[in-house]
DNA sequence: TATGAATGAGGCTTCATTCAT
DNA sequence: AATGAATGAAGCCTCATTCAT
């Protein structure tokens, strides 16, 4: 069955391998620019020296520097809603807290990328060329929003949850969130805490009860 | 005794007035650019023409774009802690609530500002030409947080709050605001809910109440 | 004769007067600047400022910021001139290195202000709104090198100098002295030699000598 | 052995070549700009018209306007001093003018050029972006200088030359020189010689015997 | 008459994107 | 397929000059 000589398809294949892996290179290279540098300072320039390959290579990969952006965004909602499923099964197999508790720990574990990944959300939402993958974005969150409504749905039936529309629940839990990673990063508030860890537990703890009629606390 | 020739002193001082208003009005026409158009296409020739004067005008006013920025900002804090001012005064004549709520008010009563001002501020903080001003603000906000932390400090001596360091309740109450305000303009979440308000409430509730020990629910 | 009350013609000639004296002012003022702060710094508004005055008052005295520069100009060469005069009848009175001696007396006993205004006639030179001006600079050396040439031609009959073109002398020595008052202040320089007056001495020397056949020695 | 097809190296080479040519063609491009219309009429926009590319295209070989500036002064001074060190090598086998001849050749050989690159320096001299070369022609000219020192020296141990401190010679020299060229183009003395050659060699005359005790007048 | 706010042409520089090699 | 030089639109800012008060 196996060839010493790679048959054409082969051949292929593995270039389709390698072509992927560079282009997830570029968006990890590009995203640690960002991170180290600031938004301002990312250039497609730096990005393509930093991959260690050509500007017009970047081209081959991503039609637009927004769309570099965009994917990194993408990937980010991704690995989210990759937790809040595994948080919701659990949530579903009787630990009612499980769910909220892994969207936190989801966007507070790396505060840094989370508000990297915010501020590049509104430099690309009016962007044109991106206007699809900022869809598929809001897509996505609608997506995971409605799994949650049907799950804080049976919370709230079961009087564990005040009685809201259900995704309001998630958005004062995503709205805290967002908040949080804001404080934790604005230079104003740099010298009010020593430990970060502790403030972001003191939220958490918040997030774990807000909207709660009081039955909850067992975190 | 008065005369119908304007003193040279009043004419002077008609002249600085008028200056002034015409420093105002730049201002407020920034505002309105960047509230319309977003900050990326907000540019000084946008600003100038939206404010009907020339290019170079706006430099007699203000030494470089960042300058019309950190001004927004800065009138903005300048806002919301006069009204947190009041909100102390009214919490030390024993309603402990109201320092929260003026807060929350002040910041959500016009998230679409709210959120403006904290994009700015991302873009300003590094910016070389306005450590000056950023300083300030960042003092601004250092104070009002003192004078709260004295506050928060008394209702967790009455057991009202829990017991952690006081300035842990502000940032909590910047998080939740912050996070609020991003919610309700996040384009992704722009379906989720019909009733902003009643969103809001929701979220002001939580507020209200994220930290108490449980007696605080009568406001 | 005379009278308490200022008649109608001598208030006129006071206010002509002050106009002069300001006009004076301005210019002073503006040397003062351009010395200070170097050519590229001196603005219409720092001349002004430091005058005294608004900048519009400016423009009631000169056409374009360049005629300021061409008086200072003007008023330099006028006084080089009237110096070389003083020079000139002492040589014709039996003295020939008066001239030379005068000649380079005016130019290097300040030669920062030298070295300034060689710049200021490097930015004039091309300047249409002040080519009436730059022609009377002109026409002022011309006259100057007129009567050094007849007086030069005489101490070439006597067989003093070298028998060139009258004016080859005073071009070597407007030469030198352009060349030395350069080497004082150029920065490259300035590491060469600690006594500035020492090396003009030697220069002078040279000048004083140039051209001659070795009867002149007597400086 | 050789190949039709030029290896990868040879291809980066020859881009560098091509590179590396540009570079001198903007700078000569540059310089006849500045020739030709004068130094406050010549932008980067300009330059890059005049060199046949667009604007862009400069900032990859130039850091800033300065830098073009820059690169003409040094490439001015590098052939300066390698003319002298020829004169200097001429001096030490015996022919005791060479130095100076050569001196007074290489600047007064085109001196429009040599008039540009005084202006350039002032311009230059305090721009932070190009404090480097800045540095550099003053560490250049300081080489010189010693090397000359020694020679001088030599001379006046012999007697030949006055004895001063060694760099005077050359420090007059160089003033000499500065401002021949400063006549030449003068406007304001276009009419005085019809043969600017002459004058020249008049000046270049004394610029041989200056300094001297008498004995070197056979040049 | 004196003022200085207003003007806007024009300079320098950046950087996303293209395209010939 | 990969490259990176070339591009030029677009942004920020300066400052000589004007003109209404």
């Amino acid at each position: 069955m196996g060839s010493v000589h790679p048959s054409s398809t082969d051949k292929i294949r593995e270039k389709k391998r390698q072509f992927l892996a560079r282009e997830q290179r570029i968006v990890e290279r590009a995203l640690r620019c960002l991170l180290r540098d600031g938004i301002d300072q990312v250039t497609v320039a730096a990005i393509a020296e930093e991959a260690g390959i050509g500007k017009g290579t970047v081209y081959k990969h991503f039609q637009s520097k927004s769309e570099i952006l965009a994917r990194i965004l993408l990937d980010y909602e991704s690995r989210i809603r990759a937790n809040m499923d595994a948080g919701i099964a659990a949530a579903e197999a009787g630990n009612p807290g499980a769910m909220v508790k892994a969207y936190f720990h989801s966007r507070l574990s790396n505060p840094e990328l989370d508000r990297l990944v915010q501020q590049l959300e509104e430099r690309i939402q009016d962007d044109p060329l991106v206007a699809k993958q900022v869809g598929e974005l809001h897509e996505m969150r609608r997506m995971t929003i409605d799994r949650i409504g049907a799950m804080v749905g049976q919370l709230i039936g079961r009087g564990v949850l005040e009685d809201v529309p259900p995704h309001y629940h998630y958005l004062a839990c995503w709205a805290l969130v967002q908040g949080a990673v804001d404080v934790c990063f604005n230079k104003g508030f740099a010298d009010q805490f020593t430990d970060k860890e502790d403030l972001l537990r003191f939220i958490t703890g918040i997030g774990m009860t807000m909207g709660n009629k009081g039955q909850l606390r067992d975190i």
